[in-house]
DNA sequence: CTGCTGGTAGAACATTGGTTTTATGTTACA
DNA sequence: TGTAACATAAAACCAATGTTCTACCAGCAG
């Protein structure tokens, strides 16, 4: 466990400094950006204070590498794991590669279905993210235009919104996702519409939905 | 106009790998570090590959600093400015200076009130996020535990979603904002709740939603 | 052929930036 | 009052990393 009491004035404004810092460079400092940032006369007494903050579990520090240091949130994962997540593409308008093709996902019909490139998820190791077309998913808290972090996974538990490929439709659906025998039901979350109930060996689970993220103005 | 056409295959695998490693690893990756992973021989090709990309508007280059490439979004804009806010703490819990301050904001009544430390937007200059308890917002698809992202502005459009700090009760809420003559009516998203309707000047706007952020297990 | 452009190589150079060592001041407490 | 744990200093060391210089090769237009 690591002790959280009292932290020296010092320290916590190196901290906060590395946080600051990181949040408006996208980068972390270095030892020396400490030391002018916090007006410290020796680079030890920022290593010093910076081996301290790692003991106490608020950072992570990479050894021999240039700015190094990892900012830790309270749980002990890095904070940057879930948002740092790049929007690769817009949907439902069906670009194959976002990353380098289109300008952005120009507006499209309505359309409550994800299009989702079959290699997205390979192209990008872990996570991605894609903006959600259309309102079949308002009753999970999830609007037209806003975000999606996908995760890709093979598979899903009941109850978990999945981004699912039918194979003979060829398209990709955002949904929760219910097996049912050898059925599979793909609940839309939202009252006004129906489920799809599909074979599940027709069902693919491309990857689970682990962040929503709005934008407004 | 940055010239976007075709890319040498090796550019591009240059370009998707910076994308990839910074993704999982926070920090940039050194020259030499693209030049392993994508197996170049010299630095000086990386450096020729990552001007082009530079001059293609792909990316930025820190001149002189260790990592110093930047990512760049198709307007131009880093990546990372966005998402690159930090949760600074729990709501409703009231803690002062969540940063440094709890373990985590621990369970407590729900709540409709986003408490939120006066000098919170002082000390991060441009955008924090806190962590929102209670279904008061629901209607506006926010729901309980939910994280919003706030900037710090003193003023707000009608309709809007603010952070409005209520002088006499010193309590800090999370609404909609409408300006009614000299009244202001602070709306909740959730229709079995009522309005809050006090003086303009017993209001302060602290900042505004600009994003809702919310995660799965 | 000649010169130009885009791309690749190899090696060295120069700075940035993490780490270490040794010494000094400060506070708490038995 | 001594001693240990905590905190600060100054300086040096050297690995990590951005930058530069020169050379080479292929394609291509004139």
């Amino acid at each position: 466990m690591t002790t959280r009491k009292k932290m020296p004035e010092r320290r916590r404004r190196i901290f906060e400094f590395i946080q600051e810092f990181y949040f408006e460079n996208g980068i972390p400092p270095t030892v020396r950006d400490i030391q002018q940032a916090c007006e410290i006369s020796s680079t030890s007494v920022v290593d010093y204070n910076l081996r301290q903050l790692e003991e106490a579990g608020y950072l992570n520090r990479r050894k021999e590498v240039a700015r190094g240091i990892e900012l830790l949130g309270r749980d002990g994962e890095p904070v940057s794991s879930a948002p740092r997540v790049q929007i690769v593409g817009s949907i439902a308008a069906g670009q194959p590669l976002p990353v380098f093709s289109t300008e952005d996902g120009a507006a499209s019909e309505e359309f409550d279905t994800v299009e989702v490139s079959p290699d997205l998820p390979r192209r990008h190791g872990k996570l991605f993210a894609l903006k959600v077309n259309g309102k079949s998913m308002i009753d999970a808290l999830i609007d037209d235009g806003d975000v999606v972090v996908i995760k890709p996974v093979e598979d899903a538990t009941d109850g978990e919104m999945v981004v699912a490929w039918l194979k003979d439709e060829e398209e990709a659906t955002l949904k929760r996702f219910y097996r049912e025998g050898d059925q599979v039901r793909l609940q839309p979350a939202n009252s006004t519409m129906s489920p799809i109930y599909c074979q599940a060996d027709n069902v693919e689970v491309r990857g689970r939905v682990v962040t929503v993220l709005r934008k407004y103005g």
